[in-house]
RNA sequence: GGGCCUCUAGCUCAGUUGGCUAGAGCGCCGCCCUGAUAAGGCGGAGGUGGCUGGUUCGAGUCCAGCGGGGCCCA
């Protein structure tokens, strides 16, 4: 034992620092250090200093609340980019960004300070939220460092800057300038509980439970071709349907289609009009069986029919509509041009009244007669009563079905009219497609998508009735309360923010806001008094293309890239290039790039309510940041993204597998110093030109899948590379060369060189995503003249001088096959009982004698065993000498192996069993070849 | 209800322009090693390719319909 412990002691075993078992949760911050001591992004920023640019334009988050998954996966993705870029060679700054204004973080404010904001001042409010925007900033901050985001952290851009803000309100004076802002009174979505006008942008649809009713319309008259000559004892009615009645106080007409076929109906006792189409669904619901159809007409035929409000003191006319549809309901469409985008239309062509009886928190007013005071969620049931009441209901009953609600509070919206302000697309539609389809659009469906969004898109309302965001700068007359939308107003307000920021609108003296001689256009008066309306947030995100690309040093417009998840089509993507239309005359991006959603393990999306979210501080606590990232190059991120713990596990072995076989190789280089031991390659043994070969390929596959925006591609390839190609086939057949060669041999040297390449190689490959990992490994590599300070500023690899067809065509066909058939012929012997483990055994193999030929030219006699896993590998003869009990090769490879237990003794050093072994006297435990190597 | 996306072994992914017994890694089971050791090696068991039709000599790969999931919209 005494001895054995003496031969191990001249073997050459692996030695390193570098820890198996990562210990992410200390070593991480460790190198974030290390990072920030250097100063990373400025070191970055000078290498790269003069190079072509790229530019990724980050997104801004809301400044809200602590970052959630999608959130994590996002910067991760875009720091992804940026490295990579970097290492390409590409000056690629990144700027983080924050989204600091609406309600996202006025509401964060009013329930951090417990704020009554009916009773707050409105600048108090502004104040506790940009406080809460701060706050949040900084929280958000260092949890997107904690991840390793490499980004300009110490100078974001902020939309609550007052020079962000300035440039919004210069983007907007473009708009005033193209004249296609104007102010109108239209239905739109409102958020009760919020107070105020929502954006397309700020719904979310969810099933919801609504009234479902049925009710009658009394006729008064129709025109005379309409039904005209029929009979018709008893009362007549229009059957309406609607899922809203508390939205019928506001009714002033009923809507057909011109072009279907209506039908007067005899059911029991009374006649009803409907559509056909409608008939007998509607009777089904209706419950009613004695029915009889008395006579037909189209739709247009109606129209001027005079009809009795059901319990309103009002006449409305049949009206006809062109999106009334057969989908649900009787065909007859109850019409409010208050609470509905279609009705509206239908009410200007018709020049009916748009009644609005609601206020703003949703209670109905003077208006709505005896159901004032009530909300209008109160007043639903009510109204169902009153129509019974009346005589006119015929049916109430239940649906549930997809309704919008407020993004912020969760509330379902209404539609209501009101003034507001509105941007008028139609103008730029045609530039825009062009603007769209200039745009490289990644995955390529983004095209039609965004394109059917911008084609159907109604006007843009921009105005919100909350406190905290960018005032819209326009006046009111204050004798006739007449609009002022100036180019001269907005262009001393952009001052007025630049220099004291946007709260200065809501502060200055009214005369200051004023241009000298602005006079009301309408009424000639010279008293005006400000607009409170602020910006929908989107408007202002919409502007940082410019804000922040045309105002940084070091940036470019148009960018480059901009990434985030799909639902931005209709968000970020659509109106920052309105907006970059609008203002600078183009689409803000070249590219754009879009993720799936973050799912949890069942394919479900994520939600708090349903308690299966995942909280990205956790994972990066539990797990590491590393994990993390390596997730997003797990999964492909175009696609929706299951996530879950078990998910997680599976991340974290093929951590392990990358790690183990990263520091492997790290710990066979201790005494490798490149410009001392690199063998030159012409001089290097079959195996490791084979292997570096391989790298060439995997080099190649992961550069394109980093292209191509690809990233599982880049996990999932040096994953399979470093167990197949590595561990299985490489790391193995070295070991011996290794260990038991002596170390300055060219045999060493030689994988030594080797291992070289794939470990500075493969650690740079991954050196986007395993940024940490990279690192690590990078400063665990012995020191050589020229190594960069960082990996971060390492040019990206080029394994093509290692390329080499012929060799690898050869091994592909010859040697690689030949492996898995040693193997299974070991394994053969195993199950017989013959040998316990490989190297017990030793092979004779009976093939033509070219094979036997090539296998050893390829690896040498010596490592022909060692490859094989073998003590020793022989050549038994023609295939047809070969013992029946052989093994017989895969496929239709003329290669037989007999393998037998070995009766050599085990040599005590290099463990393998040979004859020689006990031939030297000095050594009696060691084969010729150890005893030469050790008494060199 | 509409538009778009998606559905390959338990999991994450590969599968050129339709063509041999559908692959990989992980996980799982069995064995080996103890000189990568909270590692490594070998072997094995797992797939009616969401479902149903169709085009074709032949379809996971093309077409239609249906279903599950997702995003967006009404």
């Amino acid at each position: 034992m005494v001895k054995r412990n003496d031969y191990r002691d001249t073997l050459n075993l692996p030695r390193t620092e570098f820890p198996m078992r990562a210990n992410l949760g200390e070593m991480e911050p460790r190198i974030q250090r290390f990072w920030e001591d250097i100063r990373l992004y400025e070191t970055v920023k000078e290498h790269a200093h003069g190079r072509p640019q790229y530019i990724l334009h980050d997104g801004p988050p809301f400044s809200n609340g602590d970052i959630h998954l999608g959130q994590a996966l996002n910067k991760i993705l875009k720091d992804v980019v940026v490295k990579y870029k970097t290492m390409r060679g590409f000056d690629a700054p990144f700027v983080p960004g924050w989204d600091n204004h609406g309600l996202p973080t006025e509401i964060a404010a009013i329930r951090a300070f417990d704020i009554d904001r009916h009773a707050i001042d409105p600048m108090e409010l502004r104040a506790r939220s940009a406080e809460t925007a701060r706050r949040y900033i900084d929280v958000q901050r260092d949890q997107f460092r904690r991840l390793g985001v490499r980004g300009d952290w110490e100078h974001p851009y902020l939309t609550m800057d007052r020079e962000y803000e300035a440039s919004v309100l210069e983007a907007f004076q473009e708009f005033v300038a193209r004249k296609c802002v104007y102010r109108g009174l239209k239905p739109v979505h409102w958020c009760p509980e919020c107070e105020t006008a929502l954006a397309d942008a700020e719904l979310e649809y969810k099933e919801a439970s609504s009234l479902s009713v049925y009710l009658r319309f009394p006729v008064v008259s129709l025109p005379e071709r309409a039904l005209a000559g029929v009979p018709v004892v008893g009362p007549v009615s229009f059957a309406v349907w609607t899922t809203t009645p508390w939205t019928l106080p506001a009714n002033v007409a009923v809507a057909v289609h011109p072009k279907l076929e209506y039908v007067l109906v005899r059911a029991g006792e009374e006649h009803l009009v409907m559509a056909r189409g409608l008939l007998e669904e509607t009777m089904k619901e209706l419950g009613i069986a004695d029915c009889e159809v008395v006579s037909a007409t189209p739709g247009s035929t109606l129209e001027g029919g005079k009809l009795k409000h059901p319990f309103v003191d009002r006449e409305v006319p049949v009206v006809l509509a062109e999106y009334v549809s057969l989908e649900q309901g009787t065909g007859c469409v109850h019409t409010a041009p208050g609470h509905g985008r279609e009705d509206f239309d239908t009410g200007q062509k018709y020049d009916l009244p748009t009644l609005q009886p609601l206020d703003p928190r949703g209670i109905f007013t003077e208006e709505a007669g005896k159901f004032t005071g009530l909300s209008h969620t109160d007043a639903d049931p009510q109204i169902v009563e009153e129509l019974e009441r009346q005589g006119m209901l015929m049916k109430a009953g239940e649906l549930r079905h997809q309704y919008p609600h407020c993004w912020r509070c969760d509330s379902p919206v209404v539609f209501r009219a009101t003034k507001q302000w509105f941007v008028d697309l139609e103008p730029f539609t045609a530039d825009a497609l062009e603007a769209v389809d200039s745009v490289t659009w990644v995955p390529p469906w983004g095209l039609p998508r965004i394109r059917g969004m911008m084609e159907e898109r109604p006007d843009w309302c921009i105005s919100r009735q909350r406190a905290w965001g960018i005032p819209i700068p326009v006046l009111y007359c204050e004798d006739c309360g007449h609009e002022l939308l100036a180019p001269e107003v907005v262009g001393q307000a952009i001052e007025l923010v630049r220099e004291n920021g946007a709260d200065a609108w809501f502060k200055a003296a009214v005369a200051d806001l004023v241009p000298d001689g602005t006079v009301c256009k309408q009424c000639g008066s010279k008293r005006f008094h400000r607009g409170e309306d602020i910006f929908d947030v989107w408007f202002e995100s919409g502007s940082s293309h410019a804000a922040v690309l045309k105002t940084r040093r070091g940036l470019r417009w148009p960018s480059d890239l901009y990434l985030e998840g799909h639902d931005q089509y209709r968000g970020w993507f659509q109106l920052s290039l309105w907006n970059g239309l609008i203002s600078q005359g183009g689409a803000p991006y070249r590219t754009v790039l879009t993720t799936g959603f973050v799912l949890d393990e069942n394919g479900r999306k994520m939600s708090k309510r349903l308690g299966n979210a995942i909280d990205p501080q956790e994972v990066v606590r539990d797990l590491g940041a590393e994990i993390l990232r390596l997730w997003v190059s797990y999964v492909d991120f175009k696609e929706d993204m299951p996530t879950g713990e078990d998910i997680f596990h599976q991340v974290v072995d093929g951590y392990r597998r990358l790690r183990n076989t990263l520091r492997f190789m790290l710990a066979n280089l201790y005494d490798f110093d490149p410009a001392r031991d690199a063998v030159p390659r012409e001089d290097m043994g079959e195996p490791d030109r084979w292997v570096l070969h391989r790298l060439a390929g995997l080099a190649d596959r992961v550069t394109q899948a980093y292209e191509s925006f690809e990233f599982h591609q880049v996990y999932h390839r040096t994953h399979e590379f470093c167990a197949v190609e590595l561990s299985q086939i490489y790391l193995d057949l070295l070991k011996d060369r290794l260990y038991t060669y002596p170390p300055t041999s060219q045999a060493r040297r030689s994988a030594q060189t080797a291992l070289w390449v794939l470990t500075t190689t493969l650690a740079k490959l991954v050196a986007p995503i395993l940024s940490h990992t990279a690192e690590e490994v990078w400063q665990h590599l012995p020191e050589w003249e020229g190594k960069e300070q960082t990996i971060q500023l390492c040019a990206w690899p080029e394994a093509d001088e290692w390329r080499d067809r012929e060799l690898g065509e050869r091994w592909e066909r010859d040697i690689v096959p030949y492996f898995q058939d040693a193997d299974l012929a070991v394994e053969h012997l195993r199950e017989h009982g013959a040998v316990r483990q490989p190297l017990e055994a030793e092979l004779a193999l009976y093939c033509p004698e070219e094979v036997w030929q090539r296998l050893v030219e390829a690896l040498g006699e010596d490592e022909l065993a060692a490859a094989s896993g073998v003590s020793k590998v022989t050549y038994g003869g023609e295939v047809d000498a070969a013992p029946p009990d052989a093994y017989v090769a895969q496929g239709d490879r003329a290669l037989r192996i007999a393998g037998r237990r070995s009766e050599a003794a085990k040599c005590e050093r290099c463990w393998r069993r040979q004859e020689s072994v006990g031939e030297d006297s000095d050594h009696p435990g060691l084969c010729a070849r150890c005893v030469e190597y050790v008494t060199r």
